[in-house]
DNA sequence: TACAGGGTCACGCAGCAGCT
DNA sequence: AGCTGCTGCGTGACCCTGTA
């Protein structure tokens, strides 16, 4: 909708450029296998646009092609493929067939850096192929030509089959099954390859995945192409020499020099120039081995996944469930995570019901996995602007997050998202973020974006005073309690129930400047609720309890209690907030309370 | 002033899938 | 067929902001 940029053009352009070049070197060899010679149409560049084209030898092996597209026509075939209704489960089988072939082709013959701009037009790129692969894997099918049934029939079916086995064959070839265990894109790509053969029971499973995925089809598409950027990005440290002949070979340095000297624009001056237009902020706060130690996670994920994919096994993402407040306890006053009894829930593609929500998993890792690598950060709403019609409403962005983050045992903020603060802060305080300093004293802020980041303070406060409400905060502002009460404070007020950022900034000043801090609330469930989020977590963020929680907050004002004998005019509370109240009570961190009051029940 | 939407919290029900 | 578990969706509470 907005347009390609002239960057994206250019990358776009350039990707295509190298494939094409990429798949005239690999047609080149005549004895290249069976599945490096499956012809490639053109896609949408002419052979100028090529520079100095593909070798002038290329053939293409006709005996590949159905009867009715050979003597060379190949666009004949490609307007032919145009009008089949294409079957996406064989696109599928096809995807997971080439994707190990493709990543280590791309990686050995383009020298190139910015693999996401080459993974990310890798699904667009293959299109021809699927349907290329589809008019002979569908040979004895019905395909639907607009309304129509047809069935489509080719003399040579024997043939193809037995070209489709020659493919087959060379997908569990050694070739590709790398020499060097310690790389971890040759691991990769050799558990890929070593995974069963592909057999009948990919037949079963395109059945159901044809079933099962239905107009949803695209989101398995989605899947893949997230899959394969992840294994693009992974870092190859070495190069794994392969059999190739010396004409294949030829082709390939030639091709390597001819687009070294080519007038492409530089590839790390493209992703600079969208760092500085896309992103705004770098992640200041995550360490290397940390960032190291989540990305490594994150390809964990991502090659079960595949290897799932591969070997026709459930596509499933298990997550540790807390769903209720039986699973939480109380360590070290706060909420804590029970540590026995650990359910786990599944998100599986291949249940109707979750399959949504593991493709928006899937993708939102996916997003995370590339601003980790270049050390970018966002807000959980530019992370659900990226993709709305995906992600439908920001509740489900907010969940995946959640899913990630339990599944890769980390906090938002390390992964470089960020909530937009609700949270104020004024008084006596200057809060020192890298080199910059806010000072609260003399205008009301914002709690900071990511108060992770935050370096230090600075206060001669006595105390820090937190309220419920932005209106109270306001009024105590207007009356002036700065200048009206001797002590020195610091202001607080998360406007209702505390978001995240509040939450570890209060932590923040609680651990660095150890000062008393007091909470004020209403005196009903509700503001009850609030301060018990503030003091001992949520249930929700209760992994993160140990960074949220400041159970040192001294609850003062008009409790409840001091309310019975009292001449005052009482509210009823309404039949909802007695059910609150009785939920109240099953919390963990009633007892806490009971014994801060001296309760005996 | 009304309404939509965005942040937080949670619960309950219906429908589906898998198991017995 | 019935039970169980899981998920999506709806609901409802609180707090606000921004816009028509």
């Amino acid at each position: 909708k907005c347009g390609v940029s002239e960057i994206g053009q250019e990358l776009l352009l350039e990707s295509v450029t190298k494939v094409q070049y990429l798949n005239a070197a690999s047609l080149a060899s005549k004895t290249a296998k069976p599945l490096d010679r499956l012809p490639i149409p053109k896609l949408r560049l002419d052979s100028e646009d090529l520079g100095s084209g593909p070798p002038s030898e290329l053939t293409l092996d006709e005996s590949f092609l159905p009867k009715k597209c050979r003597n060379g026509n190949l666009e004949t075939t490609l307007m032919q493929r145009e009008k089949l209704n294409v079957s996406t489960a064989y696109k599928t089988r096809y995807i997971l067939k080439t994707n190990q072939c493709l990543i280590e082709n791309f990686y050995k013959v383009l020298k190139i850096s910015d693999w996401n701009a080459v993974a990310s037009n890798m699904i667009e790129l293959m299109e021809p192929n699927f349907d290329y692969l589809h008019s002979h894997l569908n040979f004895q099918k019905h395909v639907s030509v607009g309304r129509v049934d047809q069935e489509i029939e080719y003399e040579d079916c024997d043939n193809i089959q037995e070209s489709l086995k020659e493919i087959k064959k060379s997908f569990q070839s050694p070739s590709f099954i790398s020499s060097t265990p310690n790389n971890s894109f040759n691991a990769l790509t050799s558990k890929i390859s070593s995974s069963p053969k592909v057999d009948s029971k990919v037949d079963s499973f395109l059945e159901s995945f044809e079933r099962t995925a239905g107009e949803n089809v695209s989101d398995y598409n989605l899947l893949l192409n997230n899959s394969m950027i992840m294994l693009s990005n992974i870092d190859i440290q070495e190069e794994v020499p392969r059999n190739k002949s010396s004409e294949t070979q030829n082709a390939i340095e030639g091709f390597t020099n001819e687009s070294q000297n080519s007038p492409i624009p530089d590839l790390d001056e493209i992703k600079t120039k969208l760092d500085q237009e896309e992103f705004s902020q770098k992640n200041p706060i995550i360490t290397e081995a940390r960032k190291a130690g989540i990305l490594n996670q994150i390809e964990e994920i991502n090659l079960q996944l595949l290897e799932a994919m591969t070997q026709q096994k459930p596509i499933v993402l298990k997550v540790r469930k807390i769903k209720s407040w039986h699973d939480c306890t109380m360590s070290n006053d706060v909420l804590s995570p029970k540590e026995t009894n650990i359910e786990m829930k599944s998100i599986s593609f291949g249940n109707k019901l979750s399959e949504k929500t593991f493709t928006i998993v899937t993708v939102v890792l996916c997003e995370i996995y590339k601003m980790l690598q270049r050390n970018l950060t966002c807000t959980k709403r530019e992370l659900y602007y990226r993709d709305v019609e995906l992600f439908k409403s920001q509740v489900n962005v907010n969940k995946a997050l959640d899913t990630i983050c339990s599944m890769l045992n980390v906090q938002e903020f390390e992964l470089g998202i960020f909530s937009s603060s609700k949270g104020l802060v004024a008084g006596d305080l200057k809060v020192i973020i890298e080199n910059e300093t806010f000072d609260c004293s003399t205008t009301t802020q914002m709690i900071p974006q990511n108060p992770s980041a935050i370096k230090n303070f600075e206060t001669n406060a006595n105390y820090v005073l937190i309220v419920e409400k932005d209106t109270v905060f306001q009024r105590l502002i207007s009356d002036n309690i700065f200048q009206r009460i001797e002590d020195r404070i610091i202001l607080i007020t998360a406007k209702g129930y505390p978001d995240v950022n509040t939450r570890i900034f209060l932590k923040k000043m609680s651990s660095i400047l150890k000062l008393p801090m007091y909470i004020i609330v209403d005196a009903d469930p509700h503001g009850f609720e609030i301060m018990c989020t503030y003091k001992f977590g949520s249930m929700m963020k209760v992994r993160n309890s140990e960074q949220l929680a400041v159970p040192s907050i001294e609850w003062i004002g008009i409790h409840p209690s001091d309310i019975e004998g009292q001449d005052i005019v009482k509210c009823c509370l309404s039949e909802a907030d007695l059910k609150k109240v009785d939920e109240l009570l099953q919390r963990p961190y009633i007892n806490c309370l009971m014994q801060l009051f001296n309760y005996n029940q």
